[in-house]
DNA sequence: TTATTCTGACAATAGCACGTGTCAGAAAAC
DNA sequence: GTTTTCTGACACGTGCTATTGTCAGAATAA
């Protein structure tokens, strides 16, 4: 009775094919919600557009606002990265930099159409833990905002909280209109509209 | 087999009776959306709010949704009717007006919060339709921030759909923290935060 | 009073999806 | 080749709620 557990299959040990196995589940839950939504998309679903049964759902998730919260956070740390790397790096002036960063935000958005209905309207309204969540991201975004347009020389106002939270909901408003018509207009346009709320923390 | 329906009780006839019923189920609703969520509330649940049986939530609603519609829109109603009649009888400037009508909304979601929950909040992600309904509401609220915010001698400079959105946006999403808070600070500070996000309008 | 209509409580049905359990066959180890 | 572990398909029980149906008793009209 050797507990010669844990064999490789595909040259893969237990962990690895539990790991690979979860990733598989987050980018079909991506997928299925983006088609779905997130409300309408049973565990069952998200399994067939994983190529995987219930079985390994529970292997990794104890239910499916786990799963949820899972993916919105792969999502979540793609789009920061790159906003982070972009705000960082540019040279130009407050205003150059603010319209850099908001479209590379609108770009991500068009880019993947499925994490930005994830990343933008699924996350909503699920459940006081995937609100929690949401909450917090918005406040991260805020601090984005609030950076990005915030001068060189900046002798911090410090805008209230309430006004940082308007602006929040007003670009991801903005974002929500633009999915909701089809991406109708070109990200640079929406990037512009979007800076004329976010000015509001630079005064 | 004289058809002697539609018997008086209590003084009323049989349609007055089912109105009745209908507007205590709707208050009820508010009560219940606001003390549990609409998510968390039963059809069940709402009855007993009322004081009447399941019955009689079918006499009046097809399901749970249109139940819901019907009180938000019960809620709307007031509120719009509220601003439109602040904005209408202002006689001062353009920012003086604007900030009449914002404290005004506030005021009223700080003075009914049950009301003020099921129209900021709970609204929000049930299904298509009511997200129809949603959606049509926030374009109305748009009009009114943007003609608050007109100068008299307007030109019309025509803010963009999308800006108006954002714009939107910010105020509710300022409710939703302001809500959230405990209803943390006053309601003319609250006001005043807004305005400076609705003042992207007038430009 | 007597007959009729309305009302409220509750039972019964039905549907949906979660979460768990089973099991035969595939893939690896020996 | 034999044994053991892993995998995928699927069935089952469970719990919750909507929605409909039943029925005795209250309120009203005649």
């Amino acid at each position: 009775m050797t507990t010669a557990r844990a064999r490789n299959y595909a040259g893969l040990s237990a962990d690895e094919r539990r790991l690979a196995r979860r990733e598989r589940l987050i980018e079909g839950a991506i997928r299925a919600y983006g088609e779905l939504g997130y409300r309408n998309t049973t565990v069952k679903a998200v399994c067939e557009a994983a190529g995987l049964t219930e079985r390994y759902f529970y292997e990794s998730f104890a239910n499916s606002e786990a799963l949820l919260v899972a993916a919105f956070e792969t999502v979540s740390r793609r789009v920061f990265t790159c906003l982070e790397d972009v705000r960082r790096e540019h040279g130009g002036s407050a205003e150059e930099r603010g319209h850099a960063v908001l479209r590379a935000y609108y770009q991500i958005l068009k880019d993947d159409q499925d994490g930005a209905r994830l990343f933008v309207i699924e996350i909503a309204r699920v459940g006081p833990a995937v609100d929690a969540v949401w909450g917090a991201l918005l406040l991260q975004f805020g601090e984005v905002l609030a950076k990005m347009v915030a001068p060189d020389s900046d002798i911090k106002p410090k805008p209230g909280e309430l006004v940082r939270a308007g602006v929040v909901g007003g670009v991801v408003q903005i974002a929500k209109e633009w999915i909701r018509s089809g991406y109708a207009r070109s990200v640079d346009a929406v990037a512009a509209d979007a800076l004329k709320i976010c000015r509001v923390l630079a005064a």
